[in-house]
DNA sequence: ATAATCCCTATCGATATAGTATGAATAATA
DNA sequence: TATTATTCATACTATATCGATAGGGATTAT
């Protein structure tokens, strides 16, 4: 039920160039160091992510990373899904009914249904615009709190 | 996001006993040929499900296995933490907020607890009980159709 | 005694995870 | 144009996990 490291990476780097797209291109050693996330692995995070549309870059010197689409249009789910792949709990949920051998053998399907709709109901809603606004909410109250 | 064959294969061992628990012992064979389960990889579930608590042995000739506990006390949430560890969607769930390096990084915290509730909401609340009712219910509904 | 069963440990091939290493291609700039 | 900063591509490594397979020991009803 674990979301991987490089996922979890990928979602920090689409959160940080979702808050700073105002800002021109952000460069790979930056997200590095902002995010400590090692350098090289980041680079193929990265590609990954340029690769799924969800970013564009700038080669050479000055170059680096941008967002590609609206903030609110990109979810989660979406991202989870191209790093890690299905978030079905169980894969017989893809495949129909016809590998099901008897009733015992089905009887889990409605719950991992249920699951998964559990799952998606959430991640499938929540944009990395909602993601920026909760940070903005939360930097802002810490300064009134100081 | 998934559950290993191996949970999955527990779980249907589980049922399986729960339908049958006055029928007295059933062996690992017998759950092999009904769950299409590779018998030796079975016995390594049934180990497991015996030092978790779930099941109780006999050994030698005529021997099999049965159901500890009452059906209505086995959840799903705990045959799936036992044998395929937390179901939490990322580690520093558990971890308090010690780890989080800043706010960006943080950010996607509650919206991981926010997944990790739903899942278990379910999963915790689903007893062995609850399976086997829906398993009779559905041949029943079975019988009335054909 | 025999046969059926549980029990224990080791091994295996494939795949995934989380990196590390090396260097080529590209582009801004001094 | 040379330098430098950057992306991009590929290969490698080390470790763990997954889903099994294999062999044989221990136990017990008959």
């Amino acid at each position: 039920m674990q979301v991987s490291y490089k996922c979890d990476y990928a979602l920090k780097v689409l959160l940080e160039l979702a808050l700073r797209r105002t800002s021109g291109v952000i460069s790979s050693q930056e997200l590095s160091k902002k995010l400590d996330i090692p350098l090289k692995f980041l680079e193929q995070v990265l590609a990954d992510l340029r690769k799924g549309g969800f970013i564009e870059s700038r080669r050479g010197n000055m170059g680096g990373y941008t967002l590609v689409g609206a903030p609110e249009k990109i979810t989660l789910g979406a991202v989870v899904r191209h790093i890690d792949g299905p978030v079905e709990p169980i894969d017989c949920l893809n495949s129909g009914y016809k590998n099901c051998r008897d009733l015992a053998t089905c009887a889990f399907k409605p719950v991992w249904s249920r699951v998964n709709k559990a799952i998606t109901d959430i991640i499938d809603k929540v944009s990395l615009e909602d993601m920026t606004r909760d940070v903005l909410n939360a930097s802002e109250a810490l300064n009134y709190s100081i």
